[in-house]
DNA sequence: AGGATTGTTCAATTGAAAATGAACGGATTC
DNA sequence: GAATCCGTTCATTTTCAATTGAACAATCCT
């Protein structure tokens, strides 16, 4: 490689740095932060599997970052370990997963289930303490308002297995 | 209501408390702000319609983050006005909407929707750059990975109905 | 009219979460 | 075993969104 293309490569270009915002926004919405739109928005344009390095240099992003990031990407499912071309290399690539299937099951198992899950646990402690309360006014009211809470929780669960398989084409 | 009442009310006894956390917790994983959490929790969890002030006095936040935070609930059709129990109150009270549909359906429509609508414009322009590069393989390339983000897009605007329809029971 | 009450706005502040970067560990090579 | 390379960790710093609160309507009451 060349000096100049090290150069150009040590920045986005204009059109590289429009997909990379998409991405910086679509995570927000997720409640991801930026960097994880901005790593996996670089490995989705890039035809070549890059290196923790690559986007250190590229989105000018620090090495923690870039580790903590793809951390967190892999967890989801979003990113993976290229494979190694034959002969030894130490450095590790990584490439985008681009099935929207996976992406979203990643999300729903990482950050949706275990909301839900330690949801639940509360609401059961708080059923308890309500079922206990004095006032029987007091008590029915809470007891409704639980139960909805409840309903809520079920029809989350419900849907998610839903959601995940019309996604999956 | 008497001073001892007044004193109890100023501040969330435990359950109270508990319940509110719940919202708390719930909000963030959507993206909002933990006060939107606290006056939807307290809302939902209090027998009678609640004023501005109330809320303030309860939840010991600002009257601006009560009213701001009245504004996007009322947005999302998460709260509504209370009827006004007959003689001439200027007060307004606010009462929550519990029905998931009604709650899932703001959130689409307000949270939703605009992102995935300038997701999508956003996409279009760098579609228009892409056809214009130079290199073929590249072009190819990217054109690629810009039609999977339009196959994302669309996948999302067609579950989205399906999905206000199914949590609507 | 003037004063009291209710709610909104927005510039300034705060605080929670993200990003940094130095120190560290492990693996590889010479 | 020393030097180098690659990646992780975590205490500190930075950033940016949420919150505050004072000024400002708007409306009501007498």
């Amino acid at each position: 490689m060349n000096q100049a293309q090290d150069k150009a490569n040590e920045s986005l270009d204009p059109l590289e740095r429009q997909v990379v915002d998409v991405f910086v926004d679509g995570v927000r919405v997720l409640g991801l932060p930026r960097s994880i739109g901005e790593i996996y928005g670089l490995l989705f344009i890039s035809r070549e599997p890059l290196s923790l390095d690559d986007l250190v240099i590229r989105l000018h992003i620090s090495k923690g970052s870039a580790s903590q990031g793809l951390r967190l990407l892999k967890s989801l499912g979003a990113v993976r370990e290229a494979a190694q071309n034959g002969h030894s290399e130490r450095r590790t690539y990584y490439e985008p997963a681009i099935e929207l299937k996976r992406l979203v099951g990643g999300f729903i198992r990482e950050q949706i289930r275990p909301h839900l899950k330690s949801g639940s646990i509360k609401i059961d402690r708080i059923a308890k303490s309500a079922s206990q309360l004095e006032n029987p006014e007091q008590r029915q009211f809470l007891s409704e308002r639980i139960e909805r809470l409840n309903q809520w929780m079920n029809s989350g669960s419900k849907v998610l297995p839903i959601l995940q398989k019309l996604l999956g084409q």
